[in-house]
DNA sequence: CTGAAAGCGCTAACAT
DNA sequence: ATGTTAGCGCTTTCAG
């Protein structure tokens, strides 16, 4: 009632009530010594009284950090975005600063405002998962001392920076090597658009895959595209019309396999194929037979990129590093289907 | 090379490199008239030179908000509270806003250094999922002009906040009601600790349906806790041994629906109850049977809440509105199992 | 059209 | 032990 005062106490209102200078006040809010306990209590009453509370955007500007980071990802909504957000809260939180989350939809243009947005913001980092290719507007803000990292993908146009990735060139070998260890000797590569980093990897290690055991890389049982429904039923009946059609999937990514696994529960046929995904799957292990996956750990991308960030924000001068974090393939039954006799 | 001064350049630098004072900077920045061309042309000129980028954060200090909100949620990585992130961190996006996203991991204690992190920041507004029951700190923070929105449930004593949640009860209700059109007369409840709202929500809904179609409510079906999977199997198996087990089962959470799935994959047995689940699973119609669950909307739950959090923002001083958001039943199966003749 | 001065809420550096 | 001054980077008066 007393207080109606546009607006929320200030250290200045607190130290007129206490009847003391601003910058008593100021020590006492943040535990300095130097105050005598009974000066001290007469503010904490002040403070206690008026209902305030330190302002941290007024205390950070003054002190030239925000002790914040930005995290921009591309969906929050899709299960790995969403492990691998948690933990770079986490780590965030252990290192004191907050985090803003930004959503991409996978856009590059709206990437880049998000970024530019947060670096208006002067956040002290960025943890990027970029959906763009071209990361040059970067570069004054990495001179100008912001720290960033980059997870899943790395950064496009050669800028330096910390980038931490999945193995999915390994993980996709070896899945695909699971499956000809199983007897297939034609296998299907579904995947996303080269046009996406994982998705070539992901590629190439089925490429790897193939070589290693001595197969020959067929066109004709390779897929690239969005991953959309449609397309993966066509691409999927196109195969199945060939003279000698894939005995095996390999679906390169966890949307993919879903809608695959829809796809082949809508046309159940006697000879079902053998599937591996790429990404785990919740329910996996109900579903009959069971998803044999080769899993990732979004978790983890996000953990160290976050790690590797609060390492530069402590000072760390050093080259800008690469890590791959390993996959886990993890047998359900649907890839350990073996091929027909007829096709072995 | 030329400049070396720590850190970034500011408005004074620019005014400097310009020639002009620091208010004509501001002027071209912001886009405010009344500047010559020519001037502006100059000062233009300095800002590219420099690399300079205005600091958000020192602006909004002046002008006494920081457009930004907060997140409060319990975790991500559930589908639930993604779902409602990416809608918040949308109307955000669309009001101009920067999101920050704090995980409680439903722990009051920590969802409090959050919220007291948030406001110390003086974000404009809070969206919280509550994990705790005692929201009387809040309200400082709304007296002092904070807006805030509750999401999923309600505040605990007796503030006034915006409120949006999903009709739990109806939900459970319809779900109850759906086993009962089957032919099921005994039907268990497996729910969360009553300690949480939404779990209390659903078992009034579940009680309603049953007195609703004249059965008798019996506590030997109803389990309550932690959803478990150690707790859930134990659950089932003393419902399993009764004189008359129950035909059907009402899953009251996502997380309880696949453990209890899990539970009755590791026992097959003839007589499968029918099982209706609250809240919908990824790949629950690639199950055999298709899982039939009561779905929620965690996107509007995010989206109202935010909305009202910004029409708050917007001036609107009227009183607390509490919105219910509808679920739907979506069929596909289990929930369609009839109870065995002798049982029926 | 342009600029000087004051101040947002706080802290660091220096008095007293 | 306490207070004064300056200033973080910007915008809002108000004067020229």
């Amino acid at each position: 009632m007393t207080d109606t005062r546009r607006g929320r106490p200030t250290m200045r209102d607190v130290a007129a009530a206490a009847g003391v200078a601003l910058k008593t006040v100021s020590r006492v809010v943040n535990g300095e010594p130097g105050v005598n306990p009974a000066t001290a209590e007469r503010v904490r009453e002040a403070i206690r009284r008026l209902g305030y509370r330190r302002n941290d955007s007024a205390r950070l500007l003054r002190a030239g950090r925000t002790a914040s980071i930005g995290l921009v990802i591309g969906d929050v909504s899709d299960r790995f975005y969403s492990g691998l957000s948690r933990a770079v809260e986490a780590v965030a939180r252990s290192h004191g600063h907050l985090l803003f989350t930004g959503i991409s939809e996978e856009d590059p243009a709206l990437e880049r405002d998000i970024v530019t947005a947060f670096c208006a913001r002067r956040v002290d980092g960025l943890v990027i998962v970029p959906a763009g290719t071209d990361h040059g507007h970067l570069r004054p803000e990495l001179e100008a001392g912001v720290a960033v990292a980059f997870a899943d993908r790395p950064p496009g146009s050669g800028l330096e920076a910390d980038t931490v990735l999945s193995d999915n060139a390994g993980g996709a070998a070896q899945g695909v090597a699971h499956l000809i260890r199983h007897g297939h000797r034609r296998i299907a590569f579904l995947g996303d658009s080269p046009a996406i980093f994982t998705a070539r990897e992901r590629l190439r290690g089925y490429r790897d895959a193939l070589a290693a055991a001595g197969l020959p890389y067929d066109e004709a049982l390779v897929s690239l595209g969005r991953p959309d429904p449609h397309r993966l039923r066509a691409a999927l009946a196109a195969m199945a019309a060939l003279p000698y059609p894939p005995t095996a999937l390999f679906t390169a990514n966890g949307l993919i396999t879903t809608h695959v696994l829809r796809a082949l529960a809508a046309r159940p046929g006697p000879d079902r194929p053998a599937l591996v995904g790429f990404d785990d799957l919740e329910l996996a292990d109900l579903l009959v037979p069971g998803v044999t996956v080769v899993a990732q750990d979004p978790a983890g991308l996000g953990r160290t990129a976050a790690e590797l960030l609060f390492r530069r924000l402590a000072g760390d001068r050093g080259p800008a590093q690469r890590v791959l974090l390993p996959t886990r393939l993890i047998v359900r039954g649907s890839g350990e289907i073996p091929p027909p006799a007829r096709a072995a």
